[in-house]
DNA sequence: GGCCATTGGTTGAACGATCAACTAACTCGC
DNA sequence: GCGAGTTAGTTGATCGTTCAACCAATGGCC
């Protein structure tokens, strides 16, 4: 995530400096005191903002579920009007935090999630609402683009796989202080799209009930409808 | 990882506990004093073997590089002749521990991964060092297979994707508490291995060489020769 | 307009618990 | 006697949280 522009205001400047320190730390290792130093704010405002440092988590996590389309999504899908490549827009996104980084970087989503107890019911519930924010997106892209797609191919879970690339692929290059780990899975999730689109069921039922009307009406007029809804 | 089998020894106890909660709570929230409970070891003891907590840290990394092959490989590997196969029963040992754990097994070197701060460099050394051994291992059942990849597959970035799907999955699936997410990644992994298997660059170099000698001798005795090289 | 009460926010120290690490004395086997 | 290992406590720092006092703005009342 790109820094979000700052606010004076302290409840803000408080979640602002949690999701830096979360992001750079993980959330054991990030002190309450450390928080209050970079947002120059005392322990009693804080508490006075927030029940607890849970409290600030469960806030962190809703300013990124807040924050996924106007500063994720939506810069990526902005550079392709091509749904599948606005796919490899949003990957190429995390690419270039990796890059910034010097491959230090990691998805601040993904690691609270492996860190947080998962007793934790609260926090788990907005960390899976991130997750399943990402991958109703990444969705949106595969329905856009269904008619390449093989009709039997579940474009949920095929959502959840992208996520689960981004996720395993930043992980790699993180551990290993380069970019070829993620950029390989990349390659291979781009490679597998591609054998999706070539793939000889789709060029099938495509192409002979073209001529015949079917009760649910014309393959081709359903997905214009489809397009219509989308814009 | 299924837990080893303990031993008396004090050194040992402590990795074994270090182990078990460095896994379940992750590096930071796992306390020296809570390492000594389970050990039933005192603090003074641990000082003697260990000159600090990431020391045991790195011993415990050890450990898991030492245990990869007879733990999770072999076991796995012995499921199946079939190198491709084997490869999906190294994933089948993680879904496993999806299972057991109702979803709250994160794959402890991801994790790990994750949380030691870039500038640990021994650290990030030995968890590189884990990973590298399982895409290895993995690679070793690729190359086996071969002769059904396509000529021009990178092997090496194809193991480097497996352990990808392998993270992803199962931290989408502990985030979710559901097996699904990690199914759903398994199954797009093998319908890409399939498509691999049936891509139309496969087809054609492996047909037309074979009734005209080459300088560096038939295909299909390189293929045996290989073959006994990893038998 | 002045005074007072209320409210929201702030300061900055203290609290009890826990942290990783250290230490002196001891025990046991060779 | 020596060395490896153990016991059981201590240390200074840090942890998340609490608390009493304070300040400024606002609104109501006289």
């Amino acid at each position: 995530m790109a820094a979000p522009p700052t606010t004076p205001e302290t409840r803000e400047r408080l979640i602002d400096a949690a999701v830096f320190l979360f992001w750079q730390n993980g959330y054991a290792a990030t002190g309450v005191a450390e928080i209050l130093a970079r947002a120059k704010v005392n322990s009693g405002s804080f508490y006075h903002f927030f029940r607890s440092k849970e409290a600030l988590l469960l806030a962190v996590l809703d300013w990124y579920v807040r924050g996924l389309k106007p500063f994720v999504m939506q810069p990526a899908f902005a550079q392709s009007p091509d749904p599948i490549e606005r796919v490899f827009a949003v990957l190429a996104f995390y690419r270039q935090n990796l890059i910034k980084t010097g491959c230090t970087y990691g998805c601040p989503i993904g690691r609270l999630a492996l860190e947080i107890p998962e007793n934790r019911a609260e926090v788990h519930h907005l960390l899976a609402a991130n997750f399943d924010g990402w991958t109703a997106a990444i969705e949106t892209c595969l329905d856009a683009a269904r008619d390449r797609l093989p009709p039997d191919l579940d474009r949920t879970s095929l959502s959840q796989f992208v996520l689960t690339v981004m996720e395993g692929g930043v992980m790699q290059s993180r551990a290993h202080r380069r970019i070829g780990p993620f950029d390989a899975s990349v390659r291979h999730l781009r490679r597998y799209f591609e054998l999706l689109t070539q793939s000889p069921h789709h060029a099938r039922p495509v192409t002979p009930p073209r001529p015949i009307p079917r009760p649910g009406g014309p393959r081709k007029t359903t997905h214009r409808s489809l397009t219509q809804e989308l814009l």
